[in-house]
DNA sequence: CAGCAGCAGCTAAACGTTTTGAAACACGCC
DNA sequence: GGCGTGTTTCAAAACGTTTAGCTGCTGCTG
């Protein structure tokens, strides 16, 4: 029943491996990783003595040399900006439920939005293997050799709420070309005429896209684009402040904030100039949360489907790594405006406007849900 | 120069590996391996040799490999309840910094507070041999079978935030009997005498312990303990909700909240019932956000040192890994009451009663920064 | 009874590293 | 010339799996 053959005791400190449980049940590697896998060809009595030996030993496979010959190690790196952003937790979220449902992990870096940091972690994804990126592009270029290095490595990337002109990869991003013009229509449709703008960076790429819906649903309204009702913020809470006194001291009577933290920023300023909104201008910001419950008033706001954008790009991911070389696809989600009581009391908004944007390069698909 | 020897060319879909520079350099395995790894026994001719085949074929170790052989995959599992729910992005991004610092990386899985996907993550994690786990316990017991093994496995724990009795590991905590001791001695000074509580689930630690702070505070400042002023909620906003409701209907004149997203359910059950804070009650909430800057009243809170939290978790985690054993340490982090306008206007406030809470079990160590 | 198919189980080679022991060589010292 | 002492390099054994290819065995077919 036991080793007389040529093998090694259990190493004292470590965990047991397939062999401590080959020589406990008296059978080959072989037979021991077949029942593990439970492939169909270990007859009862043999597959029962191996069981017994694992539970005895409290085995447990070992994915990294699992990993190791079969080249995949059922683990996505993903990269978002900063988890404490509370945009982001929702598409992690989003990923991870996605990844666990088809037997990946998530191995999360933040990037601070800083390209070193951002060419660290990939080097470091790479370097540990992962199956596939999942990435929000930090503002910038890459550098030419790291670009290059995506390029040919033979690893998925998908792109996550940012697009990277020159990057032929797979995004999923959402339509805020579509939430910015939906934005702007509502400020307009309540009446509004001096529209401002709280703009994210304008080198990342849904800044822009929700910069050209706020021109495009000015111009559409017959409404003046007044470049300094412009500004140009970062996304983040101190920005949104500095901005907000800068762009309410020319007086407009609606401001369309690009996003959330922003919006808080904003909201701070406003308070200090001793402003009423929606009196004295209507506001509708970017991105729902559920504390904008308690806000004051309540704010119309354009919800992004976060879950979403995190599930779809972790699935798609995932088909990738399973083998479909298609077309590169982008893949754009749908926002919601939801109408509260930042722009005065909710006006009759007809769904009419609801319309696709006029839409991009390649493989462009509309989707939610 | 050349290979003569048997040797397998480079396979065409896959990343170079260590051969496929030895080979195209002339020299042996060793020797890149020793490049790589910049030992110092390596000729400066045959080092530049290695280096140009390493970029040439833009070789990349392989740390899969590397994980295997040295048993260290230099990777931290961590298990929190929910990334969505605010309190938690700070903790992972804390423990990230931390895990980045020493060159680690960390895996992230969310357990809803579920005791089958806390397990299953657990197992998981131990399959893919990470070098340690920061585990925020499920409410409820482990399985035997589950508790066996984490304390047979050689794997450093440490508990975030919620300490668990039955296992002696390593927790870092938030010093909640404190923190609710403060809150709750705040609120009387400020003249009320009716004190509630909208308490987290008290089969987690960190709510009984908020709890225990609670009371005692009550006792101290020689207010009655009314028990139909306690009402139980799971520190989600829809219980803060239905626990305000229930609360509130029997009009105290103070409360403190054990979570945030319990207060935002309990503003909005305020506003429902048309009471003013403070007037009609004071309010002292726990856990602090950039948002609460918008909320009206501004609200008083008990912050937490999140970040800290979960980088002093993952220092103290990668202590252990690093062969630091010694008896398990209980780490309480100081909280930090901010008053702010919920409880009324600004009372003069002494820092009298900053004082250690009366202190548990084994190595307890009372630290901020 | 030869031949063959099918099954259960085995051996051994891979996966890409690190690391141990030893070889090859040069150098200086007696 | 013999011998220690380094230095540089190497070959080969590990790490814990999967899997291709093989070996017997059993029973069926002609």
């Amino acid at each position: 029943m036991s080793s007389s053959k040529r093998s090694k005791p259990q190493k004292p400190g470590r965990a047991a491996s397939i062999s401590d449980v080959a020589r406990e049940s008296g059978v080959s590697i072989f037979t021991v990783s077949a029942v593990v896998n439970n492939k169909s060809h270990v007859g009862k009595d043999l597959r029962e003595r191996v069981e017994n030996a694992i539970r005895k030993l409290n085995y447990r496979p070992n994915l990294i040399a699992r990993s190791l010959i079969k080249q995949k190690t059922q683990t996505i790196g993903m990269i978002v900006p900063d988890i404490v952003n509370p945009f982001f937790p929702m598409v992690v979220r989003g990923a991870e439920d996605a990844a666990q449902k088809h037997g990946y992990n998530l191995l999360l870096c933040n990037s601070d939005d800083s390209l070193a940091k951002e060419e660290t972690a990939i080097e470091l994804l790479l370097s540990k293997r992962v199956d596939g990126i999942l990435l929000t592009k930090a503002a910038g270029e890459f550098s030419p050799a790291l670009h290059k290095t995506i390029q040919e490595v033979n690893i998925p990337f998908v792109l996550v709420m940012r697009t990277y002109p020159t990057l032929t990869k797979d995004a999923v991003i959402t339509d805020d070309y579509q939430g910015a013009y939906e934005a702007v229509c509502h400020l307009a449709r309540s009446g509004r005429s001096r529209i401002g703008l709280i703009s994210g960076p304008l080198r990342i790429s849904n800044a822009k896209e929700r910069w050209r819906g706020f021109r495009d649903a000015l111009e559409e309204k017959k409404l003046p684009y007044e470049p300094e009702l412009v500004v140009e913020g970062d996304y983040r809470i101190e920005s949104g402040f500095r901005a907000g006194h800068a762009l309410l001291s020319h007086r407009p009577d609606g401001i369309y904030v690009a996003n959330h933290l922003m919006t808080i920023g904003l909201l701070q300023a406003v308070e200090e100039m001793g402003l009423k909104c929606p009196e004295d201008f209507g506001l509708v910001s970017f991105d729902d949360y559920p504390w904008l419950g308690v806000f004051r008033p309540r704010l119309t706001t354009v919800e992004l489907p976060k879950h979403q954008l995190g599930s779809e790009a972790a699935e798609l991911l995932i088909q990738r790594i399973g083998g479909n070389h298609g077309k590169p696809v982008l893949k754009k989600l749908l926002p919601e405006l939801r109408i509260r009581e930042s722009c005065g009391f909710a006006q009759f908004v007809s769904a009419e406007h609801r319309r696709a944007a006029p839409s991009e390069p390649s493989d462009v698909s509309l989707v939610n849900k």
